[in-house]
DNA sequence: AAAGGTAACAACCGCCATATG
DNA sequence: CCATATGGCGGTTGTTACCTT
């Protein structure tokens, strides 16, 4: 990867890009999306980078086998508007849009299977034909293929968990001095790197486990106590309570200008 | 134990809508 | 009002893990 005319990344994405990611976000928003792929130094498109926030790293996300409820959710929300993803996911808490059709995709090519061997074997079976109401366990073994210690099996090529830290500094640094620079030059010199300041991926996964087991229900728009997770302090899950009215989310995100000065607000 | 098939899921692509100059 | 940039959405593909034979 060369700087100058640097290629853009493509593909899974490393530990340490997600950890600068989430740090971007953290400072600028998560709106600027083109904004936060330049400024960052990861070689990738804004849009790449909005993916990979929204479908995988987002605080609020659960990330997990489906519930019988949810399951049955989204089949009836389907049956209602068909795929308009991004709005049955709204009515699924943590639950993206992305995550929805890919459950869909493959709940459906299994209905389907099913269905067929049912024409075949015994046309009156209608076992698993009803699509809208078999809420049973679709999702079968798999289903999860990382670990929230961070260390995912999926994909990744990303590195240990001291790469965390360095890649959260490298956030930092790249904040202050406005890269362009290769990511590996912001790691420099910034070797253990206090983990309160940015937070590594055990910390993220730990803390939406937490807020998982603790209420599957909403969070408080507002933390009553400052929180010692950054998510917690600008993150609330009223992303996923807005039905008809997501447009006007106004995340409360710290924000940092192109000065430096930090804002309290975000676009609306 | 190895091979093949299937499931699960991350990520990309293209199109469209909206915002901004 | 128009052109361009950016973000959002739905469809599709590619890769890995798991299961079955």
């Amino acid at each position: 990867m060369v700087q100058g005319d640097q290629e853009i990344r493509k593909g899974p994405w490393t530990e340490q890009e997600d950890i600068l990611l989430i740090n971007f976000v953290h400072l600028f928003g998560d709106r600027r999306w083109d904004f936060i792929a330049k400024v960052s130094g990861l070689n990738r498109t804004g849009k790449s980078c909005r993916l990979r926030w929204v479908n995988y790293l987002h605080p609020g996300l659960k990330h997990g086998k489906m519930t019988s409820q949810e399951e049955r959710l989204v089949l009836e929300l389907h049956n209602k508007w068909g795929n308009r993803w991004s709005r049955i996911a709204r009515k699924l808490p943590g639950r993206t849009d992305n995550e929805i059709k890919n459950y869909w995709r493959t709940h459906m090519r299994k209905k389907a299977q099913e269905r067929k061997k049912g024409v075949n074997n015994s046309p009156s079976n209608s076992s698993s034909s009803n699509s809208e109401s078999s809420s049973s366990t679709v999702t079968t073994g798999d289903s999860f293929h990382f670990s929230k210690t961070g260390t995912r099996s999926f994909y990744d090529t990303g590195g240990s968990s001291d790469d965390h830290a360095a890649a959260a500094a490298a956030a930092a640094a790249a904040v202050i001095a406005f890269p362009g620079s290769n990511l590996d030059d912001n790691y420099q010199g910034l070797e253990g790197y206090d983990e309160k300041g940015f937070y590594s991926m055990d910390d993220i996964w730990k803390d939406i486990d937490l807020s998982e087991e603790k209420n599957m229900m909403i969070k408080p728009i507002c933390p009553p106590i400052p929180s010692s997770s950054w998510e917690d302090c600008f993150w609330d899950d009223s992303l996923w309570k807005m039905d008809e009215f997501d447009e006007s989310k106004n995340m409360i995100l710290p924000q940092i200008d192109e000065n430096g000065i930090g804002k309290a607000n975000l676009t609306g």
